[in-house]
DNA sequence: TTGCAAAATCTACAAATGTAAACTATAATC
DNA sequence: GATTATAGTTTACATTTGTAGATTTTGCAA
C-alpha cells in the first residue's frame, strides 16, 4: 500500500516554478526569486535543489562558478503525476463531483472552457450511467 | 511558506475511506477491512487511527471494550481540501489545462458529466480571455 | 473470582521533509 | 600573491509519516 512515485514536495515545488517558469535558471537566480517572496536562507534553497537534482526533477549543469538548473520533467507532467496520486485516494464514485467542484471554482480562459466543453462532449458518447464505489469494503459506497 | 491546514496522509486516507463508507465503523471493523487489502499490522492500523482523531478528522466513541469511529470531515470536503492544496502549487496559467487532463481521463457518470457541462456553459459568460501567471519571476510564463 | 483473549496505549525507529548553520573551495579583487 | 566575497558541500536537527513491537487494561468466559 505504499506509494512509490517520487513526487515534488510542498517547498519543492516552489522552487521548480522559478525553473519551470525561467526555462533554465542559475543558484543565484533562484535564491533571489524565491527570497522576494520567502524568507528562506540560502542554504535552505541549496538543500531543495540539490534533493531536487538527486530525485530526478531537475539537472544542473556548471556555468563558471555557478551551476544552472533545467527542469527534467514538464510542469504539466509533473502537476497530472500529483493529480493522479491524489485522485488515486478518492472513491471512484466521488471523482465527478470533484471535478465538478474543481471546475467550478478554477479561474480559466473561454478557451480552455471551450475545449473542456469539446472533451466532455466526445465522453458523453461512451459515458457509463453509474461509475461503482471502489471502496475496501466493497461497494459500500451507496 | 509553510503550509500548516492539516492534510490527510497517503496511509491514512485508506483509514478515512472505511469509515466515509461505511458510516462509522468500530476498530475492529477498519481492521479487517484494511487488512484485506494490506499487510498492515494492527498496531499500524491503530496508529493511524489515534494520528486521525489528534488531527480532527475523526472522532471515537467507546462502545462496550471498542471504539467506534465517526467522520469529523466529510470526504467531499477533504477531497476539495487536498485538491486545493495541490492546484495552489500550480502556475495560475495551467489550471485549466490540467483539468483538462483530468476530466479527459477520469471516469464519470453522464450525469455528472451533464452537470460539469452546464457549470462550463455558465462560468463560460464571464470567463477572461486570459488568466496571468503568477509564478513569482513575476508573469515570466508566457 | 480468576485467567485470558482482545482491545487500547505507549514506545520505537527509520525515512522523508522543512529548515539552516558550518565548513570548504574558488573566482575575483586589491 | 594575499584577501575576500561567493558558490558549493557537509552536517544537523526537529517534525511528520510509515510501520510496528511491547506493555497495560479490561470485558467476559470458565
Amino acid at each position: 500500500m505504499k506509494n512509490n512515485i517520487e513526487l515534488i514536495t510542498g517547498a519543492e515545488w516552489n522552487v521548480m516554478r522559478i525553473v519551470w517558469s525561467l526555462g533554465s535558471a542559475s543558484t543565484r537566480t533562484i535564491i533571489e526569486n524565491l527570497q522576494a517572496a520567502s524568507d528562506w536562507k540560502d542554504s535552505t534553497i541549496k538543500t531543495l535543489l540539490a534533493r531536487l537534482v538527486k530525485k530526478g526533477f531537475l539537472t544542473s549543469e556548471k556555468d563558471g562558478r555557478q551551476f544552472v538548473y533545467r527542469a527534467l520533467v514538464p510542469e504539466q507532467t509533473a502537476m497530472n503525476q500529483s493529480a493522479d496520486e491524489l485522485f488515486s485516494h478518492l472513491c471512484k464514485m466521488k471523482s465527478g463531483k470533484t471535478l465538478i467542484e474543481l471546475v467550478q471554482k478554477t479561474e480559466m480562459t473561454k478557451n480552455d472552457l471551450a475545449t473542456l466543453q469539446k472533451v466532455i462532449t466526445e465522453k458523453m458518447k461512451t459515458a457509463p450511467d453509474e461509475v461503482d464505489c471502489n471502496c475496501l469494503p466493497s461497494g459500500s459506497c451507496e
